[in-house]
DNA sequence: GCCAACGTTGGC
DNA sequence: GCCAACGTTGGC
């Protein structure tokens, strides 16, 4: 099993509509790196939910991957706004359902991993907070995973 | 709103 | 293949 972390700008979708909605399918991702780490992605995978481009920035919940990536429909939809022309030939964009398993009583927020990963070497390579670094979906660690979701009270 | 950093595009 | 220009992400 995998853990995972994925962005999400909650006024666009939040973790609040995916406890609402249960299930719902990851979509858009149109970013190569992003994209073949949801290939990469199995059922029974966990993924912290992470607010981004917010007033609380930071990891708002977790999920767990309940199906295998799959071709993104929205990429051979003319009328949707992740349309990509070149996907008609052969759609190379993913998906995946996520489904809801639980909303941290308080978003974990970035200043505060920021602040402990000073402290705690098992956040030493947490990709989330390396320089310049944009991915929307990353891997993370057994350890770092531990680490963060410790800090998440459920509600 | 600003801007740093990265990704993508396209001319050569 | 290089690189300048442009677009996007996302924290502050």
């Amino acid at each position: 099993m995998s853990f995972w972390l994925l962005k999400s700008e909650p006024d666009e979708f939040s973790i609040k509509d995916l406890r609402q909605k249960k299930t719902a399918r990851w979509d858009g991702v149109r970013n190569y790196q992003a994209r073949n780490f949801i290939g990469q992605m199995q059922p029974g995978d966990l993924a912290f939910f992470y607010h981004s481009s917010c007033k609380e920035i930071g990891i708002a919940g977790v999920m767990e991957v309940v199906s295998k990536a799959y071709p993104d429909p929205l990429a051979v939809d003319p009328n949707n706004e992740y349309f990509d022309e070149k996907a008609l030939n052969e759609n190379k964009w993913l998906a995946i359902d996520m489904q809801h398993k639980a909303t941290f009583k308080h978003v974990l927020k970035l200043a505060r991993i920021k602040a402990l990963a000073l402290k705690d070497e098992r956040l030493d390579d947490l990709k989330l907070i390396q320089k310049g670094n944009r991915l929307s979906v990353m891997p993370i660690t057994d350890a770092q995973w531990q680490c963060l979701n410790s800090l998440g009270e459920p509600t």
